[in-house]
DNA sequence: CAGTGGTCTAGACCACCGA
DNA sequence: CGGTGGTCTAGACCACTGA
């Protein structure tokens, strides 16, 4: 039989040589599976710039002989970067670098609905940005530790529902994550920070941890949402994650919800 | 060349017939993948009892046998139910029914955190359980009308950390799902509900919807809770939901966050 | 050691796209 | 029609488990 695919490169001269499996077999797998290698491999060649947003990747038989691997390889590797929102597939087509409109990420951890179950979509309006020393919990929350520069870009801004303010956030990110932060233009139209943290700084949150209690309206908070003082409000405090459970941002949301509510769905339907 | 894999029916008879392929060709693959049909199969046969909580599953290869597909696929449609807390894969041993203990249902959608992040698992106390006509809302959250009987039995429970209320809940559960539930004992250490109904009727909660807003305290409420009327409340309504969208839990949480606060973890790790 | 899940390969055939 | 992504197969070899 000559039907031995992993252990071929020792029967003889072989034109097209798996070198990433090789490789693979001589670290003994140290700690990655081959097809994160290749997805590792192809972010290094995107952040190079060897493929710019909107370009075409090579077909996916070619990516697999470039790689030295398999095409089902190569689909793990390019399945878990089009999960990431960095490419899109289009069969027939090809597989492209995303472009920002491309990822309709909008509010994948925020959904509010009226009391008939129906979903909203608030637009967001940003009162302000600034860069600030983080506080103690901020500190905490983001593990600035990590970095040098442990100061935060601190954004206010209001939810609103036909024009009716429901809800005002205050997203905290490290300075050192998202340098220049606060000269970035904000797109009204754009439909999440997420989006933007993913388009201008390749950052993709994955994952959040959220605390929910109940909080009273502050002065200035009740006049941005014209309720009145002392009010109570739905408090969220939101950790959001990128890849290998680094924070990137730290926010408190703050809702009226006394015409909406937060909507949370967990577990997966089958 | 015999390697023509996907027209071999034609070529006369073959000892193992793949039957799932040939009847996805037969019905041109009307609407799903093969790997999900399987994966539907699975749960048929899990929801009829043929494996219990707990249970063995037969290996991969012998699953693929029975379903007349590959081990690949076998693995795609197990992949998607382990992901779903359904099964448990253990390398070397085998794959298993996933038991509450396991996939650590406990409080799986319903957890508490003090001000320091600590978690908290409250007792629960049992206050009431009554046959009761449905609401309109009930009815509409249970699908009542899916039943002949759309009577509900109606619970009332305390959540109490450190011999202090926290919370009460007020869950609803269909009677045509539950026969006889107001007659069993309800052990004060059972850790969840969820886990009574997988125990005693193998009713496997897998998601969740929930709706978060504030409340004020009735003076009833009030008394239970221990705080002053009108004191505002973390109010989460929730359906819970079994296989196939059936709904089978309609409860409405109120929570004093003053002390804890509710925990919600979205997205997954990588 | 045998049995099991975990990873990967090579290749077949499909559905879809646009010229 | 050719090119592309999408799905599935058969089988190899790996790492882990427990007797």
């Amino acid at each position: 039989m000559a039907e031995v695919h992993q252990g071929r490169e020792l029967g003889g001269p072989i034109s097209r040589l798996p070198l990433a499996h090789v490789a693979r077999r001589l670290q003994d797998m140290r700690n990655m599976l081959l097809y994160k290698e290749v997805k590792e491999k192809i972010i290094q060649a995107l952040s190079e710039g060897k493929w710019q947003a909107g370009d075409k990747l090579p077909v996916e038989s070619d990516l697999a002989d470039m790689y030295g691997v398999s095409k089902s390889t190569i689909r793990a590797a390019v399945g878990e970067l089009v999960d990431a929102n960095i490419l899109v597939r289009k069969q027939g087509k090809g597989t492209f670098v995303a472009t920002e409109k491309v990822s309709r990420n909008l509010y994948r951890f925020f959904h509010l609905v009226d009391a008939s179950g129906k979903r909203h979509y608030p637009v967001r309006q940003l009162l302000s940005i600034s860069r600030e020393a983080a506080t103690e919990k901020t500190i905490d929350a983001l593990q600035l530790y990590r970095y040098s520069d442990r100061d935060v870009f601190s954004i206010h801004m209001l939810f609103k529902i036909n024009g009716r303010a429901v809800g005002r956030s205050n997203p905290c990110v490290p300075v050192a994550l998202f340098p220049g932060l606060d000269a970035k233009e904000f797109q009204p139209d754009d439909v999440s920070l997420y989006s933007l943290y993913h388009t201008m700084y390749n950052i993709n949150v994955i994952r959040v941890e959220a605390n929910v209690g109940v909080s009273s309206a502050t002065p200035a908070v009740a006049r941005e949402l014209g309720v009145r003082p002392q009010a109570p409000l739905l408090r969220i405090e939101r950790i959001a994650y990128t890849y290998q459970d680094v924070p990137v941002e730290y926010r408190t949301i703050l809702l009226d919800t006394s015409e909406i509510q937060y909507r949370i769905e967990q577990g997966s339907s089958v």
